[in-house]
DNA sequence: GCCCCGGATTGATCTCGATCAACATTTGCT
DNA sequence: AGCAAATGTTGATCGAGATCAATCCGGGGC
């Protein structure tokens, strides 16, 4: 094993080898200090972040997977109110403001817990990696803004498309195959969008029979048409409903 | 007209006045030189801050007013999907994902267009005030999250109680009266929770008449019972829909 | 491989809040 | 101050999606 600076955890993450990543902005030495006083931590579907772990470790950094953050009502009725994915940085040092989520993995996570002594100082004196970590959290925060504006007042197909493309959006390789995954279960996505489960398959099943996408799998959607979808998302009345509208195909119906 | 070093228009903004916010970490070099460089705005109900001028001055911090962000579907449906008040620091540097809301005033708005230049500057030199931007705009999130966990699977009354405890949050004031400001119009509040002035309307009615609080005029409520007002928001259904839970009053009906 | 159970789907019914309509009140403007 | 327009309230009806119930699947563990 040669004697090089950087840790092997480090290389794996994604956070490292993605250059677009926190952990990549880092000087060598940065890197080594962060790496020494942080800890990684898998977690499978349904662990929790426990409030006294992250007492101790109140920054996270994400390497993959999907992390919730859920607001649970008294009756037992549950939310997700954001997903956090690879890159995502959760900064929880005194939020204590609200009853702030419990967050909770989706599915397999990867995550490292930073020590905010290192993180701090990395903050202060490294403006590259200060840049990266401020336009991760302004991209969550913007993220939330439109999914609140998304969830209010649109219907229930609308919310789906726009999820479709916010999707598409936090992926970068799209363009060539126009694949697009869907990296939560049904039942997760009904508790994104405000809406029941039952719901959410009768969306999908409709926007199939419609010929606007192809679900070959749980976990992955085609967009075959993309200007119908996206008028949807944007709530285009003539189109969510399945009448056509001005700019659509018409098809005479025969009674 | 002495010669002194800050300006008036920064000794009359809170953003200066109030020690917890962001100028008011500057040092006096950077204060005017940050001072010297930006801009005052005033807006009234309506003005909207357009994108040939944000792409001059993408960043605005709120000195008084409420300015909201508004998201408008194809067949006229609008939401806000946030509220900016004082001390918010909006940062739309390189913010072109998705579409990105309209920045519409509820009312008076005072801002500041800060010098990019020098906000970059100030955050990569001044660590105070780096941590209370950092902050801010973490509070910003978070709240996004909050708010979209409360729109998403929550009943009208519910969303009202929840975001009368926002705004009772956001007023440092509380404690000695429980008069809480109502900072926009009826309609915008609908906006922002997904549901229709009528109905708005009619959640004040019902939570008047259960006597949970007091609304002396449109613009202000007085909480008169806190922990019940809470258990609706929190989706405890025995409250909300009017029937008593175990740790309600008993009321006796006879039909 | 096979079992098993949480999740997904499909169908039938019901409910809350949207919508429509009429009227009252507040706000802003001259 | 006084008027007009925008906002807010109240009542009546309707519909999208929640809820309830009955299967159907698929993938993780043995």
């Amino acid at each position: 094993m040669p004697e090089t600076a950087i840790k092997d955890k480090c290389k794996r993450c994604m956070l490292y080898a993605d250059s677009r990543l926190f952990c990549a902005q880092l000087s060598e030495d940065e890197l080594c200090e962060l790496s020494d006083r942080s800890r990684t931590l898998s977690m499978k579907r349904g662990d929790t972040l426990e409030d006294e772990a992250l007492a101790h470790w109140p920054i996270v950094a994400i390497d993959g997977g999907v992390l919730s953050m859920q607001h649970l009502l008294q009756d037992g009725r549950k939310t997700i109110a954001a997903f956090f994915m690879r890159g995502d940085i959760l900064d929880l040092r005194n939020v204590t403001n609200r009853n702030r989520g419990a967050l909770i993995a989706l599915g397999k996570v990867s995550l490292c817990r930073l020590s905010p002594a290192v993180f701090e100082q990395v903050m202060a004196q490294n403006a590259k990696a200060q840049k990266v970590i401020w336009e991760n959290l302004r991209d969550q925060a913007f993220r939330a803004f439109d999914h609140s504006g998304d969830i209010a007042k649109k219907q229930a197909l609308e919310k789906l498309a726009s999820f479709i493309f916010e999707c598409r959006n936090r992926q970068e390789h799209f363009g060539k195959t126009e694949l697009i995954e869907i990296p939560v279960r049904r039942i997760d996505l009904a508790e994104y969008l405000g809406m029941q489960p039952e719901t959410v398959s009768r969306c999908f099943k409709d926007l199939e029979k419609r010929g606007i996408l192809e679900a070959p799998s749980l976990g992955a959607v085609r967009i075959t048409n993309v200007p119908l979808l996206r008028r949807i998302a944007n709530g285009d009345k003539d189109v969510s409903t399945g009448r056509d509208g001005e700019g659509g195909i018409k098809i005479l119906k025969i009674a």
